[in-house]
RNA sequence: GCGCCUGUAGCUCAGUCGGAUAGAGCACCUGCCUUCUAAGCAGGUUGUCGCUGGUUCGAUUCCAGCCAGGCGCACCA
């Protein structure tokens, strides 16, 4: 779906070339115009700084170049006065009640409404939490079980086919010191030194018992509370409207041969070689600070050659772009991600994508809390649940753009004011809900045959079909720059047009007033302000309530 | 030491490809519910966009250097 900017645009652009084809002015076309929505209404609905831009190779004044194209854009459709303004901005008011067809567009489009195809063809791993099994999961992997969500539905919603994946690491040292940690726990026995200590593995150990009363070695307690952990994960998750369609497990990719295929793919691009007993991948052919060992002195195969061999398995597996959602604490991946991309003969710009989280830090009674597993102060993904609900903490974590660091105040959150901004957004949602419920009591037709746009002249009407205009570009930027807080930002800024709106511009007959058509295209403008929230809120996995 | 991220109002933070008077919420004041959900609206107050240079018609935005904070630099997982 375009919409009506990128239509405005394309033409514009058509103009400029044209304008230079006959030589009024000369220069090159850049590739797009962009056209911003000026935070003065005065302004118009669209501005575009072209003329700007042209002035230099046209060797003429901004203005100038403005008054050349002024008269051909005035001309096109839906395009009502044009005017230009301080050093040669193009100011652009459209026609309102042209403006005002984008109603039955959005109610035809209903949930589809937003939606894009600049992803279209494009198959997308995304990989994000990924915790090892040996504990809950806690706050450091909130703010990407909720982000990694989001982001995921806003690439889909762009034509991307996504695989959300988790990957497991169900191999080596951690898991075995998980299952020594519950075989002690269980049998009375003190927790190794370097072992797992918290309070949950006391509970595993219980119910490992529960299950199988004779079970004797740490390999079995291992096995049988892995199971129970990652189970817990998996529906800790489905509460947090999480969901993934692969759990990838590590050493699947061992027993499937998958990490041999691998190396003997690395082999074939002719970055391996071997020194001081081990085998090594030169991942400083790309830009990497050391190389990296994919098989020990000893023989062992290292975490690392798992990683290697997962991405080209992704690859392999039909993905074009692996995208990695990752920690602050593991940005030293980035380089040595890239690098193995490279050297499996990839485009490191194209095919691999990693997105760093900077980490969440966490207020409670006005202090921070320290986050620590020994101290045993680690908060769980379900203990946030549980104190703030699931809407106002997905929201919350996804509403900031994940390279700045945050602060989640519990307290906040558990308000249910303004300082949370999803009940802002929500009660706009409930707001209209209410409103319809009523229109409907009182037997308002709005259909999309007797929609009227013509009856949609107010300045607080024009201002919101200007916001719900701008939906479909922002799930485009969203998805393009992998950034879904913009969604949330929108959102707020339309929650916010809206109650304006809403204050302004009666839906309903006052008293007895008989039902006129303003009614009606009130009505339908609400209805499509809802669908547009509700849509958004759906992107987030935030639920869009009828009442509250 | 090297690398990544951050520094915008009293607080928490928006502000992608350089654009017009730098925004929002909270906090603080003032109005607005005997007609749609006041979890709302309208208005007021708040700034050396970390510092210094550079690039140009124009820099919070791009570049360089510096200062401050966070996080990393394993034949661990």
């Amino acid at each position: 779906m375009s919409s009506l900017a990128d239509e405005l645009s394309a033409q514009i652009l058509e103009l400029v070339v044209a304008a230079i084809a006959r030589g009024e002015i000369t220069g090159t076309a850049p590739d797009l115009i962009t056209l911003d929505r000026p935070k003065n209404r005065d302004h118009g609905d669209y501005a575009t700084s072209i003329a700007l831009q042209l002035a230099k190779s046209a060797g003429k004044q901004p203005r100038e170049v403005a008054e050349i194209l002024k008269g051909a854009i005035s001309q096109l459709p839906g395009v009502s006065s044009v005017d230009i303004a301080g050093p040669g901005f193009i100011n652009i008011t459209l026609n309102r009640s042209n403006q005002a067809e984008l109603v039955r567009t959005i109610l035809s489009a209903g949930k589809n409404y937003g939606s894009g195809s600049s992803l279209k063809g494009v198959a997308i791993n995304l990989e994000f939490i990924s915790a090892n099994p040996t504990g809950p999961l806690h706050l450091g992997h909130t703010r990407w079980a909720a982000v990694g969500d989001a982001l995921g539905r806003v690439l889909s919603a762009s034509g991307a086919k996504v695989s959300r994946e988790f990957y497991i690491n169900d191999r080596g040292r951690q898991m075995d010191l998980f299952g020594q940690s519950v075989q002690a726990a269980a049998t009375g026995q003190a927790i190794p030194e370097d072992g797992y200590q918290g309070e949950y593995i006391k509970d595993l150990a219980v119910q490992v018992l529960a299950t199988n009363p004779s079970i004797s070695t740490s390999e079995d307690f291992r096995e049988a509370a892995y199971r129970i952990q990652l189970d817990e994960q998996k529906s800790v998750l489905d509460t947090f409207k999480t969901h993934f369609d692969t759990w990838f497990s590590e050493r699947s990719l061992h027993d499937s041969g998958a990490v041999e295929h691998g190396l003997l793919k690395l082999r074939e691009q002719g970055h391996v070689f071997e020194s001081e007993g081990a085998i090594w991948l030169r991942t400083t052919d790309f830009s990497d600070d050391k190389d990296r060992v994919l098989v020990k002195e000893n023989g062992e195969l290292t975490y690392f050659a798992s990683d290697t061999a997962y991405y080209i398995n992704k690859r392999e597996r039909g993905s074009d772009i692996c995208i990695y959602m990752l920690g602050a604490d593991h940005h030293g991946y980035v380089n040595r991600l890239r690098a193995v991309a490279a050297c499996a003969g990839d485009n490191p710009d194209y095919n691999i994508e990693i997105l760093i989280g900077q980490l969440v830090k966490i207020m409670e009674g006005g202090e921070e809390v320290k986050l620590s597993k020994r101290a045993g102060t680690i908060i769980t993904l379900a203990e946030l649940v549980e104190k703030v609900g699931v809407d106002a903490a997905r929201y919350t974590l996804i509403r900031y753009p994940v390279d700045t660091p945050m602060v989640m105040d519990i307290d906040v959150l558990r308000k249910n004011t303004n300082e949370n901004p999803v009940y802002y957004v929500q009660y706009a949602h409930a707001r209209i809900a209410a409103v319809l419920r009523n229109v409907a009591e009182l037997k308002i037709i709005y259909t999309l045959e007797n929609f009227d746009p013509a009856q949609l002249t107010h300045d607080r009407e024009n201002e919101l079909l200007g916001a719900l205009a701008e939906y479909p570009r922002i799930v485009a930027s969203a998805a393009e720059l992998r950034e879904p807080h913009r969604i949330a930002r929108y959102l707020e800024e339309l929650a916010g047009v809206y109650h304006g709106f809403y204050a302004d511009c009666r839906v309903l007959p006052m008293g007895d007033e008989p039902a006129a058509p303003i009614h009606s295209a009130r009505a339908s403008l609400c209805a499509a302000t809802m669908q547009v929230i509700s849509n958004g809120l759906d992107l987030l996995g935030v639920s869009a309530p009828e009442r509250m």
